[in-house]
DNA sequence: TTAGTGTTTGCAATTGCCTTGCATTTGCAT
DNA sequence: ATGCAAATGCAAGGCAATTGCAAACACTAA
C-alpha cells in the first residue's frame, strides 16, 4: 500500500481528497502521543521528504478539525494552538510545568463525581474540562 | 476615599505604585463575575473616563499576574488571553449551559485524585482547573 | 489514457494579538 | 517642593495564524 494514501478511506469518508500532505499529517499525529503545534508538524514534514507550506499545515488541520478528525485546543501557558487526533474517547492530560510535556491520563476521574452531582445537587453534567498542572517524574529530579 | 486609590494598600503590599489605571483595572475585574480579555478592559476604560493605552492594559495585567493578584489563562476556543482576579480561595463551579448560572461546589474532588496520580504516575500536582458544564435543577424542567 | 473540473497547495501579503524601546509623565519618599 | 525610580503613551515590531490568487493536483468521465 502506498504510504501516501494510508488514510484514503478515512479522508474519502469525510468527503475530502486523499493527498500526500494530508496523509503525512495524519501519520505524524498518529505517531505522537501528545498534541502538536502546527509548527512542530511543519518542521517535521519539511525535514522529512515532503516540502510543505505552513499555511497548508494550518488549512489541513482546520479542515480536519471541522470534520472532527482532529481536536484543536490551545496551550495553557502561551495560547498556541495544539492539534491531536480525535480518538473519540474521553481524555485528560497532566501538564508538567517544568518541561511543558503533556501526559495522558488513562481514565477520567469524573465518572463518579457525575453521579454525586446528580444526586446531591440535581445537576445534569453535559461536559467538563479538567487540567492538572504539576511536575513529572523527570522534572522532579532537577 | 479617593476612587483612584481604592486598592492602594493591596498594591503597596506588592511593592508597586498605586495609579489611576491600576485601580481602575482592579475595580473592573472585581465587578466582573467572569474573566475578561485585555481588549474588553481597554474598551471599558476608554469609554469611561480614563483614556488608557492598550499596551498599558497588557503591562498592568502582566504585572498583576506576576504578583499573583490576577490569574491569566487562555480561552479554549480562540486562545485569547483572559484575566481574572485571584480570589485565593480554592473553588469550583458548575456552569449551567441553560441559564449561565454559576453554582459553587462545596468541596474539591481533586483531593483523592492527587494521591492516585503521585502513586501511579509519579506526578506531583501543583494546581488544577476544573470546569463542569451541564443543566441545573431549574433549566432541566424546560 | 486523456481531457476536464473542482479541490488543494505554494507563495506572498496581511491580519490580529501581544510585546518592546524610548521619551515623557507620574507617584511617592525625602 | 524636589528628585528619582516607576509607570505610561506612542509607535514600531514580533509572531502565530489567515487569506487571495495562480499553479498544481486528485479524481471522474469518456
Amino acid at each position: 500500500m502506498d504510504e501516501n494514501s494510508k488514510y484514503k478511506d478515512v479522508l474519502n469518508r469525510e468527503g475530502i481528497k486523499s493527498t500526500r500532505h494530508r496523509n503525512a499529517i495524519l501519520e505524524l499525529l498518529e505517531e505522537s502521543e501528545s498534541p502538536l503545534t502546527a509548527e512542530q508538524l511543519y518542521i517535521n514534514l519539511r525535514d522529512k521528504t515532503a516540502s510543505i507550506d505552513l499555511s497548508t499545515v494550518y488549512r489541513t488541520l482546520d479542515t480536519f478539525a471541522s470534520k472532527n478528525l482532529v481536536i484543536k485546543s490551545n496551550r495553557v501557558d502561551d495560547g498556541k494552538a495544539l492539534y491531536e487526533l480525535n480518538h473519540h474517547d474521553h481524555k485528560h492530560h497532566l501538564l508538567c510545568v517544568g518541561c511543558h510535556k503533556l501526559i495522558s491520563m488513562e481514565d477520567c476521574p469524573m465518572g463518579e463525581l457525575q453521579q454525586v452531582l446528580k444526586k446531591k445537587m440535581d445537576f445534569d453534567v453535559t461536559g467538563h474540562k479538567l487540567e492538572i498542572y504539576g511536575y513529572c517524574r523527570d522534572c522532579k529530579k532537577l
